[in-house]
DNA sequence: CAACCGATCTATACCGGTACAGTAACTCCG
DNA sequence: CGGAGTTACTGTACCGGTATAGATCGGTTG
């Protein structure tokens, strides 16, 4: 039972000044009490009398005493009340992504009623410093990033509970992701069941040469976009029919358009499996340029939902993913593996069960940019 | 000259396993050296023998020895490598918003060659935890939120360096924020220059009631609302026009949409000023609704120039806010006070000279969505 | 030759708390 | 009335570092 209660002054600190810095001895001193009765007074109040609480509390706030001092209490504690979160180099390209953005949001306001704060992890060093190893934290989240890094090794040697989201995850810790493969093979399925026979994969892969691929069976190096390939080429593949797939460098308004161009340049496909709604939308613009009609002509299917699938004209059928259900399984799973390693502490396991693997479920969502193939009833 | 190297072990971490924790001791004990050598092994290389160093180094390293602990590196040190960002009560609210999200990108990554790292503080209390209170940080950005908050009036008491932004400041702190009221004045002061002579400002006020505004140069509760309003008023008035003001409760889809359909409902104004990019794209889908072409017959002005501005058609013509440089220099602004305090420390003056007030510019830029009032040449 | 110096390393005293094991007084019960 | 059980508080030993002021020593310097 700790049931911490400050007293909230409602005038000003009525900071003594001159006195030094106002610390537990202080108060113990001014109340002729012992260090840990004052302690006790702020964390554990039914470890003293109620009145002598009272008097403490007076005497602390007339002292312009704050409370714990944080970072004594997370040496002292052994925990310090915030998470990390790893993303990729660039924070600010994280953010720009409306998807990871949202994302981040869902985790922290999940974690909110914990009392956890979530703190970002800039994945580079600074000068001396890197944040996976000096930061005071209780564990991390990983989320779709390089896990060979620099950082992540750090996180894995402090031995903090980590959680990696959209990654394949280091043996033993449990992971948190999307169903891709199931997303990429809806969307694929989709199409074959409109009728269409020339189906194209439109997506990433920062190592390769972009282009047409030789061999759309062919791993890809990005976990997330090979999934949602594999899941594409199984439903097309199962329907008889032969995969095309091209690939960009990456995820962004700059390779996207001319790729798209590309894509519709040569013998253009009737339909199209975008690995995100951004492609998608850039592959409906040089459809747009090239007097392709979306969707008589050209079926095309995003994957995220993210804002622009509906803003853009005509709306985007694309695969939905619960960004708001993959960040709180995400916090819960970090959340339950602080508590595990907790609970065990010094006992036997470190985290031998945890192997968990959470799959978010993802969703067919039809709007406007996918019908029926040309010929098909 | 503080250069922290550590060694990198290739191989795995050699946890001697049993062996309770491995600190400064440990190490100390087993080269046969004090404590403090170790430690400044590693925090201060200059202060050993090079060779020393080195066998210091090998010796944590074959024991598992990771470097200083954060917490008690943080307690010692007296600051913690961490600064806060309070938004505004639901996180995921503040991520769902690009304008927001990407501001706090910018920070982070403004931040991140400081070796700062950046943590949400959740405004409201999870039991008896209150991240502003608890929450082992240096220094804090108060972002668009209500600057009364609890929240904020711990960190106050707590004497950690703030910098306000969007947002009227404390006195005594520093505040960034765009200068709104220019911004509000240049997207009036366009639809005047296109002859324009019905303008309606479409804008928020989440305390009073939604609906026309009887007085439109009466200050508005939201502080960045009042002042965009205030800006449009005054090109309005001098221009010898009279505005018109429709408010909504707030900024989202569910209240933009009806409200636009009651700002075009009765004498459609030829021109508006709207709050922000989602409302203008709200007044569009309204104006499409009701036959009303945009921008023949009516023109409409965003604010922030989101993502959703390029999105619609037709494109916005919106105030640009350059979110990067805002976080920039938040960012900045924040580890400046920091460095002063940390110089001032015990010194006399906390933070007199601190008023500073950033004004972030803001820029017009035309898109599609408005166009000269009829009857103009 | 004594005083002085910089380069290295050590000793001690914190940083500001919390955990845990008492201790003393007071109640309850047979 | 003796022992078990509470309640309310205290003492001590950490948590794992860092700052600061010495101590030691070979080598200068006037």
């Amino acid at each position: 039972m700790e049931t911490v209660t400050h007293l909230v002054a409602a005038g000003a600190p009525e900071e003594a000044v001159g006195m030094g810095r106002v610390t537990l001895k202080t108060v113990a001193e001014a109340v002729g009490v012992s260090r840990m009765t004052v302690s006790n007074a702020f964390s554990k109040p039914d470890q003293l009398s109620p009145d002598l609480r009272e008097r403490i509390l007076e005497t602390a706030a007339e002292l312009g005493y704050l409370g714990p001092d944080p970072a004594a209490r997370a040496l002292a504690r052994g925990s310090v009340g915030a998470v990390g979160v790893v993303l990729t180099d660039s924070l600010e390209g994280a953010f720009l992504d409306p998807v990871s953005a949202a994302f981040f949001g869902a985790v922290a306001d999940t974690l909110a009623p914990t009392g956890l704060a979530v703190s970002l992890i800039p994945a580079a060093r600074a000068g001396d410093h890197l944040a996976a190893r000096d930061l005071p934290i209780d564990g991390a989240l990983v989320c779709a990033c390089d896990v060979g890094q620099e950082s992540v090794e750090w996180l894995r040697r402090r031995g903090l509970p980590l959680v990696f989201v959209d990654n394949e995850a280091l043996p033993g810790y449990a992971r948190v992701g999307l169903d891709e493969r199931e997303g990429g093979r809806l969307a694929a399925q989709h199409l074959i069941d409109l009728g269409h026979t020339d189906i194209a994969i439109f997506t990433i892969d920062p190592s390769g040469a972009p282009g047409w691929v030789d061999d759309p069976t062919a791993r890809l190096v990005n976990t997330v976009a090979d999934e949602r390939r594999a899941g594409a080429v199984e439903a097309i593949s199962a329907a008889g029919l032969m995969p095309r797939m091209l690939t960009i460098e990456d995820n962004d308004e700059a390779h996207a358009l001319p790729g798209a161009r590309e894509l519709l340049g040569g013998a253009a496909p009737t339909g199209v499996v975008s690995f995100s709604d951004d492609m998608a939308a850039a592959v409906i613009g040089a459809a747009r340029e090239a007097s392709i009609a979306v969707p008589a002509e050209l079926s095309v299917v995003g994957f995220d939902d993210a804002p622009i699938a509906r803003a853009v004209t005509p709306g985007l059928t694309t695969i939905r993913q619960d960004f708001r259900a993959k960040g709180r399984a995400a916090a819960e799973a970090l959340v339950s593996a602080i508590a595990a390693q907790r609970e065990s502490d010094d006992g036997p396991v470190p985290a031998a069960d945890g192997e968990h693997r959470i799959a978010v479920p993802v969703e067919l969502v039809v709007r406007d940019s996918t019908a029926a193939a040309r010929g098909t009833t």
